[in-house]
RNA sequence: GGCUCCGUCGCCAAGUGGCUAAGGCAAUGGAUUGCAAAUCCAUCAUGCGUCGGUUCAAAUCCGACCGGAGCCUCCA
């Protein structure tokens, strides 16, 4: 089965064909870091982070890149309202959505252009676009002449009359095609400024994309992805440049994540409510209307514009395991809204906790640890099921099989994710038919540790289970200290049957929020 | 007004022409356990918004309708 992904120029799923054979080039669409990063910046790095690990996994070599976009006029204004310089700011909004990047385990992209660091390689596209006749200077700013291109509105399916048709079309405008849209903008006095031969400026909005793409990855690239939100105009746009520019296809394939949306698609903020009423935790109670500073405001709305003055890393992760965020955000089609409700992450959070119960218990019978343990990097190296009890081998190598399956059918994480489901009943299974818990053979021992590694083959695919949850258990040597005596004494009453004294204890500290669960091997107890 | 997309079990969610419609959460019964917890096994949509149509065959294609979302405003 080939790999097969879905175009949006074209609305079809494709097979996967890249420019040059064995290697991808993909080029997302990366913040303007004017405001810290919202959760629904997250979803495409997320995404396209595990696009191209599993990429690599099929065997391809993958150049990966996200720009950052570090002027723009919304950086202006904000950075005049906080009396900030334009980069000061920049940097420290950079900084932060690094920071979430690597909170989401979002490790594989290659390279980060600043906009910034390529002024010269947008004024050179523009020249170009001048001295072909698709663009024109007026009055200190260029704009892009949208008629010279035959193509526009390929992408998002439009023409430029249906475009201009629902828009009031501002009297004044000088442009020669209202839809025209800017390549260069004269400066004002006090903003970031660049000399250009079309007089002092800055760069328009899509224009860095079209040139920092070409420049690092070349003028025909395989993937181009962003959020559906860019579709138009900025991906129609960069289009248009790229192409008119050097005459060659610009993107070879055009993939559009879903947005994030509120609780029960309400859309704006404040609108928003949940379906069961009261929202638990965040406390979104009394007023509809979320304010920033509302952790759940993050989660409410279309999340882009208004609410956000806080960073995801403390208004979501400090509440929600940025593991759990990541493992919800690919159990849904990447190309289909996510609905971010605080209700769905603690049900995310809740299905993991087997997982992390399975590789407790696995460390405790092989001495494997799941987070540190190295798994195969790609499909020619995968893991070797041979010398494994071959229904055992069978039912992995089944699992891995459907995963690869539905990752090959434009990359459905949603139907890849039900295969890890599916082996940690396997492994728990033979946990128990090899009866592991109460010894059980070396040879069963290897077996379930070679389970563990397939797990982990997988589970590196979609970057998620790295981690160890945070710790249930005590973190103080006087609560252990006490428990492993309380346990010690209750250990006793067990041996001798006395069963009200054990049932007194367990409930008792059931009642402090210890959960005590007994196994062939002992007690053990976890803050719950 | 124009352009997209979506509606699958109580909830989340795969599947987009043909195997018994994945999986998770919840629920129920059983195994196990001193009793629990955890784990395993079993049950849980003759049905895929509604009504028509195409087809040997449709959740999947077409039409209409109902309901929801997004874009056409420099939002990932």
């Amino acid at each position: 089965m080939p790999l097969r992904v879905y175009n949006t120029l074209t609305r079809t799923k494709e097979d996967f064909q890249t420019v040059e054979p064995g290697k991808v080039s993909m080029y997302l669409c990366g913040p303007t870091v004017y405001k810290p990063a919202h959760i629904g910046h997250m979803v495409g790095p997320v995404i396209f982070d595990t696009i191209k690990k599993y990429l690599v996994y099929a065997g391809y070599d993958v150049t990966f890149v996200i720009n950052i976009t570090d002027v723009d006029d919304k950086l202006i204004v904000k950075a005049a309202e906080k009396g900030m310089t334009v980069k000061a700011l920049a940097d420290q909004m950079t900084a932060d959505y690094f920071d979430n990047l690597k909170l989401m385990a979002v490790d594989s992209i290659d390279c980060f252009p600043y906009a910034t660091d390529h002024i010269g390689d947008m004024q050179s596209m523009i020249q170009k676009l001048i001295d072909k006749g698709h663009a024109y200077p007026l009055n200190g700013d260029v704009y892009f002449a949208v008629e010279t291109d035959d193509d526009y509105g390929k992408l998002s399916n439009r023409s430029i009359s249906q475009m201009l048709a629902g828009t009031r079309v501002e009297a004044n405008d000088t442009k020669r095609n209202p839809a025209d849209f800017a390549l260069w903008k004269s400066s004002k006095p006090g903003e970031p400024t660049w000399d250009s031969p079309w007089g002092p400026g800055r760069p328009g909005w899509h224009i860095e994309c079209s040139a920092m793409s070409a420049k690092i990855l070349g003028e025909s690239i395989d993937i181009h992805g962003g959020g559906l939100d860019l579709m138009f105009p900025h991906h129609e746009n960069e289009l248009a440049q790229s192409e008119c520019c050097s005459g060659k296809p610009f993107a070879r394939y055009w993939l559009h994540n879903g947005l994030m949306q509120s609780g029960k698609g309400t859309g704006k903020v404040g609108g928003a409510h949940s379906k069961h009423g009261d929202a638990p935790a965040t406390g979104a109670t009394a007023g509809s209307s979320g304010s920033a500073e509302d952790p759940s405001a993050q989660i409410a709305g279309k999340l882009a514009g208004s609410a956000g003055a806080e960073s995801v890393k403390t208004a979501v992760f400090a509440h929600h395991p940025p593991e759990a965020v990541r493992f919800f955000l690919l159990s849904t089609h990447y190309r289909s809204p996510i609905d971010f409700s605080i209700e769905n992450i603690a049900a995310t959070e809740k299905s993991l906790e087997g997982f992390y119960r399975l590789f407790e218990t696995a460390e405790r019978l092989t001495g494997v640890n799941y987070y540190t343990l190295e798994a195969p990097k790609t499909k020619t190296t995968a893991t070797k099921l041979d010398g494994l009890p071959a229904e055992f081998a069978a039912a992995l190598s089944e699992q891995r099989a459907k995963f690869i399956e539905a990752m090959d059918d434009d990359f459905s994480s949603g139907g890849a994710v039900a295969c890890l489901f599916e082996i940690r009943r396997i492994l728990n299974s033979f946990i128990n038919d090899k009866k592991l818990e109460a010894g059980g053979t070396d040879a069963d021992k290897v077996a379930l540790k070679t389970g563990l590694t397939l797990l982990k083959e997988l589970t590196n695919l979609l970057g998620v289970l790295r981690t160890a949850p945070a710790k249930k258990g005590g973190d103080d040597e006087l609560a252990n200290g006490l428990m492993d005596l309380i346990l010690d004494i209750r250990a006793d009453a067990r041996t001798n049957k006395n069963w009200p004294v054990a049932d007194k204890i367990r409930n008792a500290l059931k009642a402090l929020n210890i959960v005590v669960e007994d196994s062939p091997s002992g007690a053990r107890w976890t803050r719950g």
